[in-house]
DNA sequence: CCTCCGCCTTAACCCAGGTCAAGCCCAGGT
DNA sequence: ACCTGGGCTTGACCTGGGTTAAGGCGGAGG
């Protein structure tokens, strides 16, 4: 077993027999990424997705008009991939990129139907999975509804503290939809009153 | 069979053994609403979800601070339900309330969880039901980042044809994330730049 | 050592949307 | 026909965040 940490975690969502996991690993590829480099580009198909073994990613849509908004930061256990267009069967609208120099387990998901077809233990995986997603998606629709760009800020250091100084302040503050000249203004704002 | 247009639809998300759904059907109860009735109310424990037969729904969240947002409205054939609550077992901060005189057919989670573990296919359901309930939820994380309060309006009417009519203003407000005051602002001002 | 570049901050100005408060419209009840 | 109340609109004023543009600052490379 390569990946005893992985395995246990993973255990933790649903019961994992070992020799399944020794079939995961065995289709699995691992791959090394430089800072800015992607793992996903949009227009990929969204065909592959892997789990942070060392790095911070973070989840990049490229609006029509240009805009940049960050869908979410995954570090180190934590996976990354365009999950919506993999479940949709399109292409992928979001570009995944490597805030630091990164190491990741790469998985076809063709190789993960394989998986899903020879044992239930994936499919409940990926059920998992999925309700977990969705649980962090409406935790952030909530924020979005009823916080203020400044209480999403703190939200979000307090969910987050691990990221502390890894990824810069302008990707923070396109994940809270706000510009980075409103977000410092935040920051100083709130440092002004915190002096006093 | 007493409900086959409900089975059909499910059985477009996963191979359905008819019997299975005649297990489901058993167990499922059919309960009326009258208008402003509650389906759920804070607090309560999240251990029953339904289908709606007939009628419309909201789900609302009233937040620490009072301020009433709403997560989703629900119609005929979606399921209503503390979705989220239900997957962390904790008891639900969201009312369900019936816009109109409805009718749905309601499960116990523990009843389903019978079911689970009585064929796969349940597993498989639930599976669905979370990643289509995921990717609903990652559009309207992309709207929010993304689009304007105009915006986030025609997309909704665009997306929710059928709810025309059904649906007090305020509460499309409120779950644009914005107050009736503005919702009619923007609704004027179009109306307006329209007959020019 | 200087320069350049990426990243952050600050300032000035603008606009969307919030807040508060006064009306309006209309359906239901008496 | 008259009230009443709920839901929508409008206006005046305020504020948070967007936009643009001008620095500041620290690290990498010449």
């Amino acid at each position: 077993m390569r990946f005893p940490k992985l395995f246990e975690r993973l255990a933790t969502l649903t019961p994992l027999p070992p020799e399944q996991w020794a079939k995961a690993e065995a289709v699995a590829k691992e791959q090394s990424l430089s800072k800015r480099e992607l793992f996903l580009r949009p227009g990929d198909p969204a065909d592959r997705f892997a789990v942070v073994l060392q790095g911070v990613f973070r989840a990049v849509r490229v609006s029509p008009r240009g805009g940049e908004s960050i869908k979410a930061f995954r570090a180190e256990g934590e996976l990354i991939g365009a999950y919506a267009e993999m479940l949709q069967r399109r292409s992928s609208m979001t570009a995944i990129e490597a805030l630091e120099p990164s190491h990741v387990l790469v998985f076809q998901t063709q190789d993960f139907q394989q998986l899903e077809q020879g044992h239930v233990c994936w499919e409940r995986l990926a059920r998992r999975v999925a309700e977990q997603h969705f649980v962090l998606k409406e935790r952030r629709e909530q924020e979005f509804l009823e916080l203020s760009a400044e209480e999403r800020l703190v939200k979000f250091w307090e969910e987050h503290p691990h990221l502390k100084g890894r990824i810069p302040q302008r990707d923070v503050a396109a994940y809270l939809g706000i510009t980075e000249v409103a977000l410092s203004r935040i920051m100083s704002r709130r440092r002004r009153e915190a002096s006093r």
